[in-house]
RNA sequence: GUGGCCGUAGCUCAAUGGUAGAGUCCUGGAUUGUGAUUCCAGUUGUUGUGGGUUCGAGUCCCAUCGGUCACCCCA
């Protein structure tokens, strides 16, 4: 054990019990995507390192020190593993001209990476799927997708999943708002913690969300972002607030809300478990009206969010949720001269007639064979041994249920095994 | 990246500085080709790894790797 390699720090393996409720998870979602009318992309694990420089920000935490950044050694360029999918959407939109023919819902889901410390809902390959509409301006998109977000908890069971809004307003009113926030920080900063100064100058609004108890009192008496939002920002916001509320989706505002990457503008939305301990974020969106063209595209607005499937699936175990496996049919007994051959050839049949069947393999004696059976899990053991194969027949024998076991005709035996199964 | 706690069989866990164990699982058997129950027998291991202290280390010390919790960050 001592030289085995592990895997990789903060990189897990899904194991085939919890795989299934993975594969469970991706169909619901699959399904859920495709009632609003949202279609998948699949863009790739590996970009430019230049695309998430502009997308994310250059001094954001991300960017500064998460990323799995590398030069490929065969052509020197700096590639990236991507840290998350909503640059690479939007890059793809432009590339192939998306919109050229109107507005897109689009959604993605797979394996984003991210060099931070791991702990718990919080791995350095972690999985997102997300949804973004872009080339949507109104309010109306940004109040489908958290609505979408509330129907697919309770379509999961899951509770205690609150939602928490805010608007950052456009460029232009965040410009006026960060001047006069910065002199407030600059009148209190023997207050601030060293964290906090840091930020002051290069991401001033993101001291807001300290958790530091100091530095929250200095934030609590900040200037009001909500005072320098013109009418058309107002109106968004408020439109965005009347229509969660004729669908009945409960929110907490919290000006304090801000987002950790830099492409975002007017709303920006959370949703969190408190059941998740620091890492309770489970979903987390907002509007990026300026990344098309700050990568260089035309000018189109966009909305999204990314929510986390480690810390959802996380969420369904500590609920209790479990999915049922489907076990086979049929677990295929054969001992004797010849009858693995017999055997064999039948199983194909079987499952060409859409059962699932198990072909016993590795030797083992005949009572090994039936405990194999049984633990199998499989509704019926079909036996072959030297007498079967000489009439050219096969005993099936329930291993679920009281009824006797008998020897059948091989012709035919799909459709038997099929009634018997009907029947149990 | 910083700090606290933890690391023993595949799994769940015992073992005062003095011979590493239990349950479970797995394998074989309880008369010829019949499972899940019961009974009997057997294998579980470089105590995460590498050093050190000691007559002697799973136990104490250091380093390292991994996990976990908080900070930080975010989904």
């Amino acid at each position: 054990m001592s030289d085995a390699i592990q895997a990789v720090r903060g990189m897990n393996d899904v194991l085939p019990d919890e795989a299934e409720l993975w594969l469970w998870f991706e169909g619901v979602v699959a399904d859920w995507f495709a009632r609003y009318g949202y279609r998948q992309v699949r863009t790739p694990l590996l970009e430019h390192t230049g695309l998430f420089r502009r997308a994310i920000g250059a001094v954001t935490d991300i960017v500064e020190k998460e990323m799995y950044t590398f030069t490929d050694a065969l052509n020197d360029e700096s590639l990236t593993l991507r840290p998350e999918a909503t640059a690479s959407t939007v890059r793809a939109a432009i590339e192939h001209s998306l919109l050229y023919d109107g507005p897109k819902r689009l959604w993605y889901q797979g394996p984003m990476y991210r060099h931070e410390r791991p702990q718990k809902g919080r791995y350095r390959e972690f999985h997102q799927f997300g949804a973004e509409a872009l080339g949507f301006d109104g309010p109306e998109v940004d109040a489908e997708l958290i609505v979408m977000c509330a129907a697919l908890w309770k379509e999961l069971g899951l509770e205690g999943i609150r939602l928490e809004l805010n608007t950052i307003g456009s460029p232009q009113e965040r410009a006026a708002y960060r001047a006069d926030l910065v002199r407030h920080f600059e009148a209190n900063e023997a207050k601030l913690d060293a964290d906090a100064r840091r930020r002051l100058h290069s991401n001033p609004m993101r001291v807001l969300d300290s958790k530091n108890p100091a530095v929250q009192e200095v934030a609590a008496t900040a200037p009001d972002l909500m005072k320098y939002l013109g009418e058309a920002s107002l109106a968004h916001f408020l439109g965005l607030q009347r229509l969660l509320k004729a669908a009945a989706v409960p929110f907490t505002l919290n000006p304090r809300l801000v987002r950790g990457l830099d492409y975002y503008n007017f709303t920006v939305f959370e949703w969190i478990s408190d059941r998740l301990g620091a890492q309770g974020t489970v979903c987390g969106g907002g509007r990026y009206d300026g990344l098309f063209a700050q990568l260089g595209g035309k000018p189109a607005s966009g909305v999204g969010f990314a929510a986390g499937v480690e810390r959802l699936v996380a969420l369904l175990r500590d609920a209790g949720r479990s999915v049922p496996r489907r076990l086979p049919d049929a677990y295929l007994v054969h001992q004797g001269e010849g009858t693995l051959d017999y055997a064999f050839a039948l199983g194909e049949e079987l499952r060409a007639a859409g059962h699932a069947v198990v072909l016993h393999a590795g030797g083992g004696g005949f009572k090994a064979q039936m405990k194999k059976a049984d633990a199998s899990g499989a509704r019926v053991a079909l036996i072959v041994g030297e007498d079967e194969l000489g009439a050219g027949a096969v005993t099936l024998k329930p291993l679920r249920d009281a009824r006797p076991q008998a020897r059948v005709a091989r012709a035919g035996l799909a459709r038997q095994l099929k009634d018997f199964l009907k029947e149990s």
